[in-house]
RNA sequence: GUUCCGGUAGCUCAGCAGGAUAGAGCAACAGCCUCCUAAGCUGUAGGUCAGGGGUUCGAAUCCCCUCCGGAACGCCA
């Protein structure tokens, strides 16, 4: 079915032929935010205005006059500088109704995607402590990006990369040593780059539970190191599945060394002429792809730079077959994405092949003051107990509120204290709110029927704004996904519940006669779906009864 | 010094592939439950869109400069 917005730039286009025998490149269809202004609009005549050397308001008139109006439109106004607008009919508003109970949860669903194969690589925090409220965001963005893109007909992989072969797994197995000997009254330093999160500490536990004080006389070591990793990787995951986001592979760092892939992609790289040494060290071209420097992989003392296994990696999952890489990242690694953005030129990818979204970093205040999120000082406030104390939903929904790149604030007295004035609450008791009438409805023998293909009475505003947000559905769904905006969704679920307070305020549905009732009811149940479809997408559950 | 983000109502933020009177939530104020869940609705008030130039018929939105805030500029990850 085309579009609205196809139709009407069929028709001008016609328009502009025969009353200035002119082929328009762009016609700009928007929708105004006032509805005085219609319901859809063009500035066509205002961009005409200089080539035609004519007013606009004279061009637009003439257009309006030569318009053959697509089925759907009631009538078209021009207005003050010469927009052109569109006015549709209650008929075509609500053609959307039987739309929408047809194809149920598919609805909004597109094939923008064609199928590309996506990897979205999100949080891969480091398996050295529990998950925080910094993380949070990343998480939640990731998962709802993946959603919205998946609707929108790409075929997503969630993928979080596991850096379990680097340095920090060194520290982690020392700082593990220390509190697993703290445990038995023996005091050891601190190494200066350890970890100090209260997790270790259970963790030494679990260790001293099951082996006693056997790693006081034998080198505890190698162990520490697999059986930590192992034990705050299971945390994490724990973690993420109490905020309802799922990954579809776990990728570890390690393996690439296990296997070979980073010694081959060295090999690979130097085969290729991308590296050079000096200084002892052997270093990557990535100038000759616009990065601001060149870039050690290999250190002096023989051991490889993080950049190294992360080519690797990039590799491999080019390997895998995906045409798109995409990687979020904290606003703190900003200046990464130049080397990266070379590499996977290097190892065969185009430019664009990878795409990095950076997440700017949340401020957390607690008592008016800045806490700072690090899992060295193990200060960080865990993930864990935010969504204990004020739910995963509102979680969620407050991360996806706002755009990748807004530096927010989050107050955590606030955030924890007003429970009950969460903006989620208001998305989720309207979709709590329509199955409360559908109850009601039943008992006096109404339900939602999808056999209703015409309507005469959802003709008052509040219905009339209702049917045109779930008429803009589909379109939401291509624009968040294609640019990887998730929080427009969020946006789209608190506009969609106002309307539909609005219209529960102003319109007793379960009074009137039978037909008005069937039409409400089959509204309602349309508002449903979509609402509940869009908190899905932002990771939100929609419940039945508040 | 360079690079990347941000600066919009008292607070937290939308709006930024230019469009019509700049929006929402919270906070404030005034109304609305003998009636389908008041976690709701209706209305009022609140803005020099950091500042200054420029492009344009039209700029919060695009370009340049300045100021303020955050982040990054490692042979750390």
């Amino acid at each position: 079915m085309p579009t609205m917005e196809d139709a009407l730039k069929n028709a001008l286009e016609n328009a502009l032929k025969q009353a200035y025998d002119l082929d328009a490149d762009v016609i700009h269809i928007e929708q105004p935010k006032d509805k005085q202004n219609g319901d859809f609009s063009t500035n066509l005549a205002m961009t005409l205005a200089k080539t035609l050397r004519n007013n606009p308001f004279v061009i637009a008139e003439t257009n309006k006059e030569k318009l053959e109006l697509p089925s759907g439109v009631d009538r078209v106004e021009v207005a003050r500088p010469g927009f052109i607008n569109f006015f549709v009919s209650e008929d075509y508003l609500s053609d959307i109704i039987p739309e929408i109970l047809e194809k149920g949860e598919q609805f909004g669903a597109s094939d923008i995607g064609k199928g590309t194969h996506v990897n979205i690589e999100f949080v891969s925090v480091n398996p050295t402590g529990s998950m925080h409220v910094g993380h949070a965001r990343g998480a939640a963005a990731g998962d709802s990006m993946a959603r919205v893109m998946k609707k929108a007909g790409f075929d997503v992989t969630k993928e979080f990369y596991v850096n379990d072969g680097g340095n920090q797994i060194h520290n982690l197995a020392l700082s593990i040593n220390v509190r697993y000997h703290e445990l038995f009254g023996r005091t050891l330093e601190m190494p200066g780059d350890a970890y100090h999160g209260p997790e270790i500490t259970e963790l030494a536990e679990t260790i001293k539970a099951e082996h006693g004080d056997r790693y006081l006389y034998e080198d505890g070591y190698t162990y520490f190191r697999e059986y930590g990793v192992k034990y705050l990787l299971d945390g994490i995951k724990n973690d993420l599945a109490a905020f309802d986001v799922e990954f579809d592979v776990f990728f570890s760092e390690k393996s690439l060394y296990d296997n070979g892939e980073v010694a081959n992609t060295l090999k690979f790289l130097k085969e290729n002429g991308h590296t050079y040494e000096k200084d002892d060290a052997l270093f990557l071209n990535t100038t000759d792809y616009g990065d601001e420097k060149d870039r050690v992989i290999v250190k002096r003392d023989g051991t490889y730079t993080y950049l190294l296994p992360d080519i690797a990696y990039h590799k491999n999952k080019l390997s895998r077959g995906f045409d798109k890489l995409i990687d979020i990242l904290g606003g703190d690694h900003h200046g990464y994405i130049p080397r990266l953005k070379a590499a996977i030129q290097m190892v065969g990818g185009k430019a664009d092949t990878l795409e990095v979204d950076i997440l700017q970093i949340v401020k957390v205040l607690r008592e008016g003051k800045e806490v700072k999120m690090s899992k060295r000082s193990g200060k960080a406030i865990s993930l864990r107990d935010l969504v204990d104390d004020v739910g995963k939903d509102a979680v969620r929904y407050f991360f996806s509120r706002h755009s990748l790149n807004t530096h927010m604030d989050l107050d955590l007295d606030l955030a924890i204290k007003k429970t009950n004035e969460n903006p989620v609450f208001y998305a989720q008791y309207a979709h709590a709110r329509i199955n409360s009438l559908f109850e009601k409805a039943a008992e006096q023998g109404y339900e939602p029927d999808a056999s209703i293909q015409t309507y005469q009475a959802l003709t008052n505003e509040q219905a009339k704004d209702i049917m045109k947000l779930l008429m803009n559905y589909p379109s939401l769904i291509e624009e968040a996904a294609t640019k990887r905006i998730p929080h427009k969704i969020t946006n789209y679920v608190h506009t969609l519940a106002s309307a539909l307070h609005s219209f529960y305020s102003a319109v007793p549905i379960l009074k009137g006669e039978a037909t008005h009732i069937r039409e409400h009811l089959n509204l309602l149940e349309a508002t449903r779906i979509v609402l509940k479809d869009a908190l899905f997408l932002i990771g939100v559950n929609a419940p039945r009864s508040m």
